[in-house]
DNA sequence: CTTAAGATGAAAGTAATACTATTATATTTG
DNA sequence: CAAATATAATAGTATTACTTTCATCTTAAG
C-alpha cells in the first residue's frame, strides 16, 4: 500500500512523555517492537531494552510508566493506523458490499509491507497485535482502563465497519458481535496456523482466512 | 444439567502428582478456581493458595510444577468435561442439523449450575476459561507443549464439531475454523460484554451470545 | 559566553514473585 | 513398631517491575 505522508498521532493519556517528540522515545517504541516480538511480552523488559538501545531503565520509565502502558501505547497504534488505512480504503467507493468487503479483507489479511513511513515496523506491529495483545485487556485493572479510554480506537474501528454491516442489511442485529468476532478470530486463527494448526484450516500460500471471514460476513448478514 | 456419577479422569502428564487422589489435591484446584476468579491469574500465587488452604507452598509444587501447569491443568478438565457433555448432548439424535445445534449451544451458552459432582466449581471454572486461558497458549512454549499433547482435549472437541459439519456439509472448506471461531468467539463475547461492552450486542436476560453464533454457523455451512 | 532548565544516564535499592532445597514432623502402611 | 511416604516450616535464589537519588550532558535564553 502506497501512503502519503501522514502521521499516526497518539493522544497523551495513552504516555508519559511523548515518544514521537525524541530520538530515544522513537527507538524505545522501534526496539522494543523488535524485542516483544523475539523475546515475547512476559519475558521482555525495560532493562534488557535499555541494554539494546544503549539507554537506561531509569529513562525508559520517563516515556512509559509500565510495561503494560508501553503494549497499550503500541496496541492503539495499530488500530490508530488500521483506522487510518480502513478510512483509505472505503471512501469514495459507492457500492456498500464493495465497501464491507474492503474494510474485512484489511481486517482479516496479513501484514506483509512495512510502510517505512514512521518508526514503527507494521509487520511485527501486527505479530504482537496477534501474539499479545489479549495480554493487554484480559487484566483486572480492565473496567477501570476501560473508562479511562485505553480501548476507544478499537471501538471505533469496530463501529465503523458496523455501520457498513448495516447499511447493507440495516436490521441486522449483531453488528458488533459480528464485526468483533471477525477481527479477533482473524488474529486467532494466524496465531492458531502457525502453533496449533489443527484448529485450523489454513493452507500455505492460499488466502483461507481472508476468504472464510469475508463468507462468514456476506453470508451471516444476508 | 442432570448426570450421572462419572469422574473426569486427566491424563498423568498434566500434574505431578494427581490431585484429585487426596484431600490436600482437591483443596488446592477447588481453592485455586475460586482464587483466580478472585485475584486474576497474575495475582494469584501458589502461596497465597497456601495459606488460603492452610497449607504450604511447597506442598503445592508437589502436585503442580508451576503456575502455568495449574492453569493447563484447569484447561484439560474444563474441555474434558466439555467433551462428555457434548458426547452426552449429540448421541442418539437422528438430525444432523439438530446435532449440530446442540452442540453450538453447548459451546456458546453460560454455565450457570455447579453439578457438584466434582470437587470442581464448573461455572467458576467456565469463567476463568474466558478470561485466563489466552494465558495458557499465549506463550513463547506453546509449540513444546502443544507437541506435548497439552492442548489434545481442547483439539479433540474442535474435531468432533468439525465433523458434525462436515456431516451436513461435506463440501464446507472451513470446519475447524468455524468451529474454533465459535468457540473462541463466544468467550470473547462473554468477557466483551462484561467489561467493554461496546463490542458487542449483548442484551441482558437475551440469549444473544448463543443466537448470534447458531445463525452464523448454520448461514456459513449452507 | 554563561547559566539555568531539562533530558539522560548510572547505580543502588525495594518489595514481590516463582520457584528450590533442606530439614523436621506427621501419617500411613507393611 | 518401623519404614516409607506425605506434608509443613523455613530459608534461600534469581529475577522482575519498578523507584529513588544523584551526576552529567545538552540546549536555549539572556
Amino acid at each position: 500500500m502506497q501512503t502519503l505522508n501522514i502521521n499516526i498521532t497518539i493522544e497523551p493519556h495513552f504516555f508519559t512523555k511523548d515518544p514521537a517528540s525524541t530520538d530515544l522515545g522513537k527507538k524505545i517504541v522501534s526496539h522494543s517492537i523488535i524485542m516483544i516480538n523475539e523475546l515475547g511480552f512476559e519475558a521482555f523488559t525495560f532493562r534488557k531494552l535499555g541494554v539494546a538501545i544503549g539507554s537506561n531503565e531509569s529513562s525508559i520509565y520517563r516515556y512509559f510508566e509500565s510495561k503494560h502502558a508501553l503494549l497499550v501505547y503500541l496496541i492503539n497504534w495499530y488500530w490508530s493506523w488500521i483506522e487510518y488505512k480502513l478510512v483509505f480504503v472505503t471512501t469514495n467507493i459507492p457500492s456498500a458490499k464493495e465497501k464491507l468487503n474492503n474494510a474485512i479483507v484489511l481486517l482479516t489479511q496479513e501484514t506483509i509491507e512495512d510502510t517505512n513511513v514512521s518508526f514503527i515496523n507494521e509487520v511485527l506491529l501486527h505479530k504482537i497485535i496477534i501474539s499479545e495483545s489479549s495480554k493487554a485487556y484480559h487484566t483486572c485493572d480492565i473496567d477501570a482502563e476501560n473508562e479511562k479510554g485505553f480501548y476507544k480506537t478499537y471501538k471505533r474501528v469496530v463501529q465503523r465497519v458496523s455501520s457498513m454491516v448495516l447499511e447493507i442489511n440495516p436490521s441486522f442485529e449483531f453488528p458488533h458481535m459480528l464485526v468483533s468476532t471477525v477481527i479477533e478470530g482473524a488474529h486467532h486463527q494466524r496465531y492458531f496456523s502457525e502453533h496449533i494448526p489443527a484448529l485450523t484450516d489454513v493452507v500455505k500460500g492460499k488466502n483461507n482466512i481472508v476468504r472464510f471471514y469475508t463468507d462468514l460476513v456476506f453470508k451471516s448478514i444476508s
